[in-house]
RNA sequence: GGGCGCUUAGCUCAGCUGGUUCAGAGCAUCUGCCUUACAAGCAGAGGGUCAAUGGUUCGAAUCCGUUAGCGCCCA
């Protein structure tokens, strides 16, 4: 077989992705195997793969094919959520482009066109994700708009409002007038922004002279309806009381008195809208006053601005300050840096509003929810986050869940005639009943009903997600939530800790009394070098499919997790991506050694390679123990370095190079045979991070064809491995290391043969045959007295000389040897300040006492070598 | 303004309950090599007052205090 000096992973990836689909090999249905499971964190419908996705399902492939490989049955679920807002809004933008406005349509032919787009452009993400390689159980792909899941978001709809914990309020919610909704705190992200303050007078009612209030938002006057001072501001003392005149619109409105005035800001004076502003609302409430409410859902201005009606928010703006400026009312206007709400969904400047909400109280729900967390039961990665965790689930709000959109799943409330009396009820018929017995009316018919016009925000059928995909809210207790629920990992970004993953935890609790999952693993998110969020407006965001086209996704996979520790940013740059690549490439050259190989019967084991072959089995259980443990702390690009060094430094660099025969020449069987087992096993270790040139490597290696795959091969276990095997090869290397450096120093070639002479008692001569082959010397001998004309490594139990012949300069030995000598002597003066003093040898352990006194006679040692060899060469000189 | 966290090599990060020659890894850099598995490579090398400062201790990157800078969350 013809196999390229470069590993070419296109078709490679193509044709085992497909061979796995295949042969149903994702697949997993309850059985005796112990489970395991991970449910997606599910993507935007609207979105195409980006960064994040990669890094995140990465993370989640390799840890579900490791546990397939432990032998259980792995479960990952796939699926994509509704996205209300975003879909909506692609939706609307769509229709416009083809002429359509929204509002001349009907909801239901809004919904049609909805649907039409999601089945067109819904499974995009999907089908990228396993150019991934992702080993998702594609039959059970969920979406939360599926018949079953919006059955279950209603169902819990209801249940939730029949337990009292759902009402109706009006409240002052982040109005985003583009989508024409309201939005969660969580998804209003504040940017500091260059505004203006301006100083504005607002006339004394019934006297002479003004009171100047400073405001950034000059518009919001004409829903003023009080100004306020701090009680305490002396300046402001005689006006107590008093009145003033709003401008523009001429109403009269009190002077008030609060202390949340400060005194220091702009001119200590307040101006209160208490439509348009949190705190204003707060002081409105608290004083009685009365609320004006002057825009529209758009953001333009209605009636009760009483001017410029009509007009946008921020025309407006312009529009009162040179009305101001016209009247004389406009003092000064300052320069100002303030932080302004914009919407995550559309960047649209968010408005405070008041508006009739539908909310969740979350109260009784957090509590568990945050027990359980505390308590371990539920693990946060990295744990840092539990402190964040804690403070937001102790200072929890209730959540506005209401959005006022038609993607997504419409509230079940149905209002009765023309009132804003209400039942709520799965369904139509439901309602009607409920509605009869509330109004006692027996000839209410379903054209009675009005159903709420809003729908629920994506998160009410997202935090469901770990249940709801295994039909949990509907059938409690079924087969698959017996088996794979509470899930094990969750894979996801800090960002969304609260309102996705807390959310998960409190309806996992309120609806299976159980944890939705063990372990909440939290990744970073994906910088580019200059640490800026990766976005589509920066265009600093690769393409995630080209970079697989250009380095394979088994060296993205592995790009992505070479620098990524739970919980840290990722600084990406196609270096990573790169790393990885050349890692299969050398992955593949190796197979390549291996593979070519005549294996000759009548060949006897080298004596080289026995030795190599037993390092590298104890050598091999170490990195197998290590990963192990790695992966038990989920130090997942830590395990994924280990074999990353266990592949390319040990096996490939020492023990491939100690083992191959020379050119053309065949190697024995035995060599052959346990060097693929090994091989064998390091595939195993990496196949989780590289699942597609593994398979490929494991397919060909096969003696026989069979319809199995490395993935179902078993994990080696740690066990215990054999210390000292491990740490007398150092010693070889370090001789072998010795002899590349003088050759080096020499100029002297890797051809030309050298010889090493040893002068040491008890010398052990297990690793001569190694050092002979990568040293390429001719002999070891051993001597017992001195050596002329040679370079020489000392160390505390052996002295190593290399005979140079012309080429050794005795001078220049000499001096190194003076230096070494000169450093250890330090070193032995270091060691000897802690055994002389008398309180480390009363109050430090035993252990350290006894390291330190080996130290000691190893430094003696090494010196009195030393020394010896400086004096003989001395005496050569002469 | 309040809370939490971070600061270790040029970059990104390990370093668990203080004690192995403890100052590490990967990448990058530099030097020498196209040596028949691999230049997407091989063999080597350099590089850090562990942010600053004071303390606890026989002993501090590690524990405590203060300062500076940065980040996140909340207001």
């Amino acid at each position: 077989m013809d196999i390229p000096a470069k590993y070419n992973p296109g078709q490679v990836e193509e044709k085992w992705y497909a061979y796995w689909l295949d042969k149903g090999f994702f697949r997993s249905v309850p059985d005796g195997r112990q489970p395991f499971t991970i449910v997606i964190p599910p993507p935007n419908v609207t979105g195409v793969l980006h960064m994040g996705h990669m890094l995140n399902n990465s993370i989640q492939d390799i840890l579900v094919r490791r546990a397939r490989m432990l032998g259980k049955n792995a479960c990952w679920v796939p699926g994509t959520d509704h996205a209300s807002i975003a879909t909506e809004a692609r939706v609307v933008a769509k229709l416009k482009s083809e002429g359509i406005e929204k509002d001349q349509i009907t909801r239901e032919q809004f919904l049609e066109h909805a649907w039409e787009w999601k089945r067109k452009h819904g499974g995009i993400i999907l089908e990228q994700l396993k150019k991934l390689g992702a080993s998702c159980d594609w039959d059970r792909t969920k979406f939360t708009m599926d018949e079953d899941m919006s059955e279950s978001v209603i169902r819990v709809f209801v249940d939730l409002y029949n337990k009292g914990r759902i009402y109706r309020a009006v409240r002052m919610v982040n109005w985003d007038p583009q989508a024409k909704t309201a939005v969660s705190d969580e998804e209003v992200n504040y940017r500091e922004v260059k505004s203006k303050l301006y100083y504005v007078n607002y006339r004394i009612s019934g006297g002479d002279g003004f009171l100047t209030v400073a405001t950034t938002r000059p518009e919001t006057i004409l829903g003023d309806t009080a100004v306020c001072i701090n009680p305490r501001d002396e300046r402001y003392g005689h006006l107590k009381g008093k009145k003033v005149v709003v401008p523009l619109v001429n109403r009269i409105v009190p002077i008030i008195e609060d202390e949340y005035v400060d005194v220091e800001f702009g001119t200590g004076c307040l101006k209160i809208t208490p439509a348009h502003d949190i705190n204003d609302y707060e002081i409105g409430l608290k004083f009685n006053l009365p609320v004006i409410d002057i825009f529209n859902d758009d953001g333009t201005l209605n009636s009760k601005a009483e001017v410029f009606i009509g007009t946008g928010r921020f025309e407006a703006r312009e529009l009162v300050v040179k009305q101001l400026r016209r009247e004389g009312l406009l003092v000064k206007e300052e320069e100002y840096i303030n932080k302004i709400g914009y919407s995550e969904r559309t960047e649209c400047v968010i408005e405070p509003r008041l508006s009739m909400q539908w909310f969740l109280k979350m109260k009784e729900m957090a509590v568990p929810a945050l027990e359980n967390v505390l308590n371990g039961q539920i693990r946060l990665l990295p744990v840092k986050y539990m402190n964040t965790y804690r403070y937001w689930m102790e200072n929890i709000r209730d959540w506005c869940i209401s959005r006022q959109l038609w993607w997504g799943h419409r509230i079940p409330a149905y209002y009765i005639g023309e009132t804003q009396d209400y039942v709520v009820a799965p369904d139509l018929n439901g309602a009607l009943e409920l509605a009869k017995e509330k109004t006692g009316n027996k000839n209410l018919s379903v054209s009675d009903l009005r159903q709420d016009e809003d729908v629920l925000d994506t998160w009410f059928s997202s935090w469901l997600w770990p249940v709801s995909v295994f039909d949990g809210i509907r059938n409690p207790g079924n087969t698959d939530m017996k088996y794979y629920y509470p899930t094990d990992d969750l894979i996801t970004a800090p960002e969304i800790l609260f309102f996705w993953v807390a959310r998960m935890i409190m309806a996992g609790y309120e609806y299976t009394r159980e944890k939705p999952f063990k372990c909440v693993y939290l990744t970073g998110i994906v910088r580019d070098t200059q640490r800026r969020k990766m976005s589509k407006s920066l265009g600093n965001s690769p393409d995630p499919l080209e970079l697989i086209k250009k380095y394979s996704a088994d060296g993205v996979r592995m790009g992505m997790m070479l620098c990524s520790p739970a919980g840290n940013d990722l600084l990406f740059d196609e270096s990573l991506p790169e790393q990885g690549r050349n890692f299969t490439n050398k992955i593949w050259n190796a197979f390549r050694l291996v593979k070519s190989w005549q294996v000759d019967q009548e060949l006897e084991t080298p004596e080289a390679s026995d030795t190599a072959m037993r390092w590298f089995q104890e050598r091999l259980k170490q990195g197998i123990a290590e990963i192990n443990d790695n992966f038990e702390q989920y130090r997942i690009s830590e395990a994924l370095m280990t074999v990353y060094k266990l592949f390319w430094d040990e096996f490939a660099s020492w023990y491939l190079e100690i083992i191959k025969p020379g050119y053309q020449k065949p190697m024995d069987r035995h060599t052959q045979r346990a060097t693929i087992d090994m091989f064998r096993v390091l595939l195993k270790l990496l196949h989780p991070f590289l699942p597609f040139i593994t398979e490929e490597i494991w397919q060909l290696m096969k003696d026989q064809p069979s319809e199995s795959s490395i993935m179902f091969e078993r994990m080696p276990e740690s066990e215990t491995f054999d210390r000292d095997a491990i740490s007398n090869f150092e010693r070889a290397r370090e001789i072998i290391g010795f002899i590349r450096n003088t050759r080096k120093e020499k100029q002297i070639p890797q051809k030309e043969k050298l010889e090493l002479k040893i002068r040491a008692a008890g010398y052990d001569t297990g690793f001569d045959a190694v050092i002979r082959r990568l040293g390429n010397l001719s002999a070891i001998t051993m001597t017992t007295g001195r050596v002329d004309g040679a370079v020489s490594l000392i160390t505390a139990t052996a002295e190593y000389y290399i005979p140079l012949g012309d080429l050794h300069d005795h001078e220049n030995e000499l001096q190194k040897l003076r230096k070494e000598l000169e450093y250890n002597r330090g070193f032995l003066k270091s060691v000897m300040m802690k055994l002389d003093n008398k309180q480390f040898i009363d109050n430090a352990p035993d252990a350290v006492i006894k390291k330190e006194q080996r130290k000691k006679r190893d430094t003696e040692a090494k010196i009195r070598s030393l020394e010896e060899r400086i004096r003989t060469m001395g005496k050569n000189q002469e």
